[in-house]
RNA sequence: GUGGGUUUAGCUCAGUUGGUUAGAGCGCCGCUCUGUGGAAGCGGAGGCCGGGGGUUCAAGUCCCCUAAUCCACCCCA
């Protein structure tokens, strides 16, 4: 086919643009579900105060690069960068919301807004990744950002509002999997004690564990190799919880105290294992099984140390972002509907070519208070009814010799079939009334 | 980067052991229907069978390459 979208991106459609209303466009490219998690998103958390931020989607590449870590899969292999004719370090599309919008709250001087400052976004993220289910090269989230405060309240604040979004829109299968990295000292320790104990028993790890003891030795722990698996019960191997400073001890501790009290359900999860080289202390997933191999919708966690990473002052803040496509996914899989667009108040059309424009007035005029649309043709007066039917009008109104003559339209309820004639000068009114 | 499956109309899919002009359902357009919709009937448009190469008298069908897509690994949303 000569004409293909990248790998690993999506159209977005209206919905029911397959031609039929019974047979939804797939599910992940509908484009008014989508806007309906955006909408329900914004409504939630600007109710907590959080305010919107839009961020370029690209940045520096040393931004991005110093902001989400060296080590992480996502600089080493995924990243799309940006090459124009220039002495430049270069762009990279952005892999996740949180860099820039860091980068904009120390570069606008947000820090002076009373603190906590919420911020939340939504946009395209891109990872030059293989594609899979849930798994695309552009994607989407909602993101959320808390800047300014290290209180342990403000962590679970950041877990009620993420599980409230999605239970919002009807999502009943999505669990919290929680837990805590630490500070630097307590996840230096951890993995020293984890190398310790797994170097013994190099030969027996799986070929891709040997690799992790190197590079990150915690993502040995959640391992899909059974071996592995086998091996970590074997060894007894003590989970990070254990090796938390009194510090992150006591605010994790906090953490879970607000959710139990809220009624926040959870799961303790100590292998839980953030992405991002920036998290600290409390890390969380929210996890669906209905989309696939890794089941994560999205993911937060503390970062009081990204800023200074970046170069500004040392600046706490807590976040999380949640894939939409992910989402829509897993609300496929419950079978939940979201709504779409609704089709207009009132569908006018002329019988006659002569009175075609009149129709069109009578719609600009009824817009200044509700949806109209109008027939570019004449129809015949069975076709009027179809028409409005096909666009899921709740009024058809139709326009012949003798309404033109009088000033008046033919109005029908096309849901309980009834009929009125209605003074054009009097029509806006009319559709206002409840029916 | 790796392994496996798939690719025929807008959508979901048939298509015999290779054999004339490639089919169905839904959807779309029109007619029956010039003053009343959802139905039904009839008619129509829409395909270089993902792309390229090869075998053959002959390829949607067999072989190779390639792309996309789906599932999985790594890893992430």
């Amino acid at each position: 086919m000569a004409l293909q979208r990248p790998k690993g991106t999506q159209d977005h459609l209206p919905d029911g643009s397959s031609g039929s209303h019974s047979k939804a466009a797939r599910s992940d490219t509908r484009a008014e579900a989508f806007a309906h998690v955006t909408e329900t998103a914004r409504r939630i958390l600007t109710r907590g105060g959080a305010r919107l931020i839009q961020t370029p989607i690209f940045e520096e590449a040393d931004l991005v690069r110093r902001g989400v870590g060296g080590s992480t899969d996502i600089v080493r292999k995924e990243m799309f960068t940006v090459h124009y004719f220039g002495d430049h370090g270069g762009f990279i599309l952005r892999p996740e919301g949180t860099a820039g919008i860091v980068r904009a709250y120390l570069e606008n001087g947000l820090k002076q807004w009373p603190s906590p400052l919420k911020l939340w976004t939504h946009g395209p993220m891109f990872r030059a990744e293989n594609v899979q289910k849930g798994r695309l090269r552009q994607f989407h989230q909602v993101d959320y950002e808390v800047i300014g405060v290290a209180d342990a309240l403000i962590d679970a604040e950041a877990i009620a509002l993420m599980v409230e979004v999605v239970q919002t829109l009807g999502l009943k299968g999505a669990r919290v999997k929680l837990g805590s990295i630490g500070d630097p000292a307590d996840r230096e320790t951890y993995n020293g004690y984890l190398r310790e104990t797994f170097t013994p028993h190099f030969e027996r790890l799986s070929d891709d564990s040997k690799d992790r003891l190197e590079r990150n030795p915690m993502r040995i722990l959640d391992s899909k190799s059974q071996t592995d698996q086998a091996l970590i019960a074997e060894l007894g191997v003590r989970p990070m919880l254990d090796f938390l400073g009194e510090a992150a001890a006591g605010h994790f501790t906090q953490v879970r105290g607000y959710l139990d009290a809220w009624g926040v359900g959870y799961d303790l999860d100590p292998s839980i294992v953030r992405g991002l080289d920036y998290y600290r202390r409390t890390a969380w997933e929210l996890h669906h099984e209905g989309v696939g191999a890794k089941s994560a919708l999205g993911g937060g966690g503390r970062y009081d140390g990204l800023s200074a990473e970046l170069g500004g002052p040392e600046i706490p803040a807590v976040g999380w972002a949640f894939g939409i496509e992910r989402l829509l996914i897993a609300l496929d899989a419950e079978g939940i509907e979201l709504p779409q667009q609704a089709g207009p108040l009132l569908f006018i059309a002329a019988l006659d070519p002569e009175h075609t424009g009149l129709a069109a007035q009578i719609a600009l005029q009824v817009r200044a208070v509700a949806s109209a649309e109008f027939a570019y043709r004449a129809l015949k007066p069975g076709n009027v009814f179809k028409e409005a039917e096909r666009r899921r009008a709740t009024y058809a109104a139709l326009i012949g010799s003798e309404e033109a003559a009088s000033g008046s339209v033919t109005l029908k309820h096309l849901q309980n079939g009834t009929q009125h004639h209605v003074n054009v000068n009097d029509l806006n009114a009319f559709l206002l009334e409840p029916s």
